[in-house]
DNA sequence: GCCCAGGTGTTTC
DNA sequence: GAAACACATGGG
């Protein structure tokens, strides 16, 4: 199970944290999810292979309408869902995932039902709703609901990988174990970590980290 | 016009 | 189990 922390590798810890304080450095908070919790497990959804700011469109055009919230996503049809959220891309099939884990959640008492549940219980159930896989569990997880559960995305492989720390081939579950082990379990943490590398990402090293105004250039 | 983006489910081999 | 594909839109 992916909410496993096996026992620290003290080198591994070291050059994960010397990774984090570059690109806090360099970057800057990020600040990401400025909004509050039922709008986190929205958003979620939403940014589903598209860029955040397509989805941050059509979660404003929600709470335009006093509907960013998960009572008021299950209380429409799919077509009046998709109409609002067709900025995000998808729009039928985020309307009707959307529905789901609203209703998913709605049913076992709200966020605040949910919130009396262990992390392992919760990621099984939602990774059971239809159209919310590991990443969109874990970053319901993470940002709605503050467990530590560190979101691992292509990115996160892909700067990984780029520093010897995978060797490309992990599975999801294996690069969190990793994480998990050697990072300190705050959910701060693996926030601005996640939000940190994604803003690497997108800006430098897409091909290798000595590129020219990497942050991480000098780490390894 | 083309490529990419804070994924997931289905199908096929 | 991995690879290919559909789902759809907006911005550079």
């Amino acid at each position: 199970m992916s909410i496993h922390r096996p026992a620290t590798d003290p080198h591994l810890a070291r050059t994960l944290e010397r990774i984090y304080r570059a690109l806090l450095g360099r970057f800057g908070c990020q600040h990401w999810w400025p909004g509050t919790a039922e709008e986190m497990v929205i958003g979620s959804v939403l940014t589903q292979y598209t860029r955040w700011e397509n989805a941050e469109l059509a979660l404003h055009r929600l709470r335009a309408r006093r509907l960013g919230n998960l009572a008021g996503v299950a209380g429409l049809t799919n077509a009046a869902l998709g109409r609002l959220v067709r900025p995000a891309g998808c729009a039928s099939v985020k309307a009707e995932r959307l529905r789901a884990v609203a209703g998913w959640i709605e049913a076992r008492g709200g966020l605040t039902g949910l919130r009396r549940l262990p992390t392992a219980r919760l990621r099984t159930g939602l990774c059971g709703v239809r159209g919310i896989g590991p990443e969109t569990a874990d970053a319901i997880l993470l940002y709605a609901l503050g467990r530590p559960v560190f979101v691992v995305d292509d990115y996160t492989r892909r700067v990984l990988h780029r520093y010897g720390i995978l060797t490309g081939h992990e599975r999801y579950g294996a690069v969190q174990q990793l994480l998990h082990s050697s990072l300190p379990p705050e959910p701060a943490l693996y926030g601005e970590y996640h939000a940190l590398i994604v803003r690497l990402a997108k800006t430098h090293c897409r091909v290798k980290p000595s590129c020219a105004g990497c942050p991480l250039a000098r780490l390894t």
